[in-house]
DNA sequence: ACAAAAGTGTTCCATGTACACCCATGT
DNA sequence: ACATGGGTGTACATGGAACACTTTTGT
């Protein structure tokens, strides 16, 4: 490989982030709104060029944290976006990475980005976006299935108490299937996968519901 | 992001392959003998810097075929390499390939390959590699692991007639565990993973085998 | 005859699935 | 009292796992 070859230069790595969260029941992902060109405007995954002295884990933190504010999340990269012409200054290829955050955490992020354009927006209602962020942004949707079977990101989106209902509502929103109640909560119990904290939360009008919190010690092993 | 940040400059795509075949039950990889520093005289993976106008799939692809002969073998990105200093000379970040080969594809390449300097080397048995190969190969037999499973590459490795234990031992030695030979002919036969071809193959001194073909249908689903 | 590897069937257990009624609460 | 959503148990079907003996061939 001769270093001088024009072939091999001007490639740029583009880092993008895609962050997900659950508010009341509905998957929302993480857009902010593009204040430069290409794209002026436009909605977009937080995301930016890679340095050439960090590695690209490090580089989409780095950018989702300028872009957003989130930090200590995991982020986990699931597919390369390299199409010759998605970008249109010069060849970059986008590394693209998936996180998910809690909604309490997410409801922060909201109020303290008041004034700068960033929003949580349904899954189901996507504006389009810039670049090729709605094929990017389509790929973690996809990627996300697979990720939920892992206590992992389940971790991020329960890292307190939950009753089981919200946490079915969880797995059906993402898989976009619906379980039988009982048997649902058959498998979680039985597989140690949650933990009864004998306590109970009410709402309006309905029976008050179980609280369980996530069994840590099971990791990596799919759940459904 | 301002293009002409020196951040964002000077830095490389390698394309890395490693490419497995299965030789009398054992599973063997192919490398090449690098003649050029760094790294003179190393025994490395095939692979080189990605052009900027071409998929980093079809990068993987060139440098294989330059390198080693082989084409038109499906290759699959896993995983990304990105030490800083993983390569000396420059900045560059690996993407890496998986592939598979059937042993008589790999007969015919190793003979065309003669006077050149490429080999198979029987996976427990690697030596020390150029750059972070070795760290890059053993995150291939491990992806292998999850590949095997769909029967896309069991097509790669079986292209033609084959006996049951053949396919087992083959799952055997990627999987590296053991499967009673029972359960295991009526998993494949029951799920319709195989098709009975009604001939059968001798060796000596042994109750001939049953041929089998894969079914071509089924596609992309867990085998075991 | 014997060694070597291939072929074959049954039982048991675990897991998944289908399904209907009662309970606790706020209005 | 009633509407809303939460909690509970049983019966059946399916799939995986354990397990031993017979068959074919070459020497």
């Amino acid at each position: 490989m001769r270093l001088n070859n024009p072939l091999y230069k001007n490639i740029g790595i583009h880092v993008v982030n895609s962050i997900f969260t659950v508010d009341k029941g509905v998957m929302k992902v993480l857009l902010i709104q593009r204040t430069n060109e290409p794209y002026y405007g436009y909605w977009a995954l937080p995301g930016g060029g890679l340095y050439n002295n960090e590695l690209v884990i490090d580089g989409a933190k780095r950018e989702l944290k300028e872009k957003t504010g989130i930090e200590d999340i995991d982020l986990k990269m699931y597919k390369i976006f390299d199409r010759v012409d998605r970008s249109p200054l010069k060849r970059m290829i986008a590394i693209a990475f998936i996180g998910v955050v809690d909604i309490n955490k997410a409801q922060i992020i909201k109020e303290t980005n008041k004034t700068s354009s960033s929003d949580w927006f349904d899954i189901n209602n996507i504006p389009e976006l810039a670049y090729d962020y709605n094929e990017i942004l389509e790929g973690a949707i996809e990627e996300l299935k697979t990720m939920i079977q892992s206590t992992d990101i389940l971790k991020s989106l329960f890292p307190k108490e939950f009753t089981l209902p919200e946490l079915q509502q969880v797995f059906e929103s993402i898989l976009n299937i619906s379980f039988d109640r009982r048997n649902f909560r058959k498998k979680m119990i039985n597989s140690n996968y949650v933990i009864d904290t004998n306590k109970t939360i009410n709402y309006k009008g309905k029976k008050p519901a179980k609280l369980y919190i996530l069994n840590r010690k099971i990791n990596n092993k799919s759940i459904l």
